[in-house]
RNA sequence: GGGCGAAUACCAGAGUGGCCAAAUGGGGCAGACUGUAAAUCUGCUGGUUUAUACCUUCGGUGGUUCGAAUCCAUCUUCGCCCA
């Protein structure tokens, strides 16, 4: 994977680049809609390419392992051939999945041990594993299983935990080196960066995982309950020692103001379930504001749903309508929002890059943080 | 004209002497959601309010009782049945 860096942005850390992998180029910075069990919940592949114009989407290794499972997605010959979308897709590890499904997993030397959610049953997965599923997934950028530590973790226990993660690295990455994609093309593994809100241990994971020396590298832990201020000093902290030279992708996150604050800071890719998911719940984020759709003010309101907005769907539907589509339980609800909020967050990335390009990025930012906070 | 049954909060519908401002569901109002166990979850939904507090409510009126949504009488309305 090569990544080629194009502009830095004075008074600021951001930067656009652009990334080639087997599948396409991603003009950075870049968000990257969530789409866990191979598919961006209520989106077609059309509309994620032409009207949310994505460049690349995420898989989750642990969702497709338990369904439809490994011998499916092998035999359709990848991911990428199972679902139809042809550009870049990354795969999570697993490694949110310690994290969110603290209660039905264990962990030890050897891996994470899950009950899956659909069924029970035991799974164990190792980071030699999980190299292996995303190579059967054929995932451009293939995550390393990490544990994600809850943001509140006391300092022994994020040491603890930054050390498993640190020995699982070294494990993937040996099998990376030693295995190579089964589709012809080649796959990037990225490692992550953890630590917690601990400034050393932040330090001391950026320089393990700087050595490896991958395409790209991953900020992870972050925007899992601690304060959002620490959040962005974990950010730079660890960005001052990441290589400036590969993509820089900041897990999770976030908001429209964290993403543009990680911006910022310097970070080339992010995603988040924030727009697809709360879309579906009926929050709408737009570039003047955040609007919850199912409150009454709306009601009568048939002014677009988002005037000028990045996609057809901001003219072409009224705020009353999508509203009454919420109240009715409709699906098309969920559809429209879930377009609009991810065009959205493309436009306010790719925004960003011709702001960082054009040299007034530090200029254009806070006002623009100011205004996608607004509760409209 | 006669007989039987029913009337409860926005709706539906429990409750049949005190633990009832009244279950539950729906609807409504608001909030949450950050590498997706989420088309999900939480709170509120008579009034005044800080309230474990008080006031006004269970078709109307009048009773019985220390105490009534619950028992009695009567009226009204609705439904079913018989003429």
């Amino acid at each position: 994977m090569k990544f080629t860096l194009e502009a830095t942005a004075p008074g600021s850390a951001a930067r656009a680049g652009q990334f080639t992998t087997a599948h396409g180029t991603v003009q950075t910075p870049i968000f990257m809609p969530v789409g866990t069990a191979g598919t961006v919940k209520g989106v077609h592949q059309r509309e994620l390419r032409d009207d949310i114009k994505a460049q690349i989407i995420l898989g989750n290794t642990y969702h497709l392992y338990l369904r439809p499972g490994l011998e499916v997605i092998h035999a359709a010959g990848g991911l990428h051939k199972f679902n139809g979308w042809e550009k870049p897709i990354l795969t999570d590890s697993g490694g949110f999945q310690v994290f969110s499904l603290s209660g039905i997993r264990k962990l030890s030397e050897e891996g994470a041990h899950f009950r899956s959610h659909i069924d029970g049953s035991k799974h164990l997965f190792t980071p030699e594993g999980v190299v292996d599923i995303e190579r059967t997934i054929g995932a451009d950028i293939m995550m390393a299983l990490d544990e994600c530590p809850p943001g509140d973790s006391d300092y022994e226990y994020a040491k603890k935990s930054l050390g498993l993660t640190m020995r699982w690295l070294q494990r993937g990455w040996k099998r990376y080196k030693e295995t190579e994609g089964l589709y012809g093309y080649y796959q990037s593994y990225f490692p992550i960066v953890q630590g917690c809100v601990y400034p050393d241990l932040r330090r001391e994971s950026a320089k393990f995982v700087r050595d490896f020396g991958a395409d790209g590298n991953a900020i992870g832990g972050l925007a899992v309950g601690e304060p959002t201020e620490k959040m962005y000093e974990m950010i730079e902290i660890v960005n001052d020692i990441l290589p400036a030279d590969r993509p820089r992708y900041l897990m999770g996150v976030g908001t429209p103001a964290n993403i543009l604050e990680a911006i910022d800071r310097g970070v080339d890719m992010m995603d988040c379930v924030m727009p697809s998911r709360n879309g579906r719940n009926g929050m709408i984020f737009t570039r003047h504001g955040i609007i919850n759709l199912r409150n009454a003010k709306w009601a009568k309101d048939f002014s677009p749903l988002d005037e000028g907005g990045a996609a057809w769907v901001d003219e072409v539907y009224s705020r009353a309508y999508v509203r009454h589509l919420f109240h009715a339980g409709e699906l098309l609800a969920m559809q429209i929002a879930s377009i609009h909020n991810l065009a959205f967050y493309l436009w306010l990335v790719g925004e960003a890059r011709r702001h960082i390009i054009a040299g007034d990025f530090a200029q254009w930012k806070p006002a623009m943080v100011e205004a996608v906070t607004r509760r409209l």
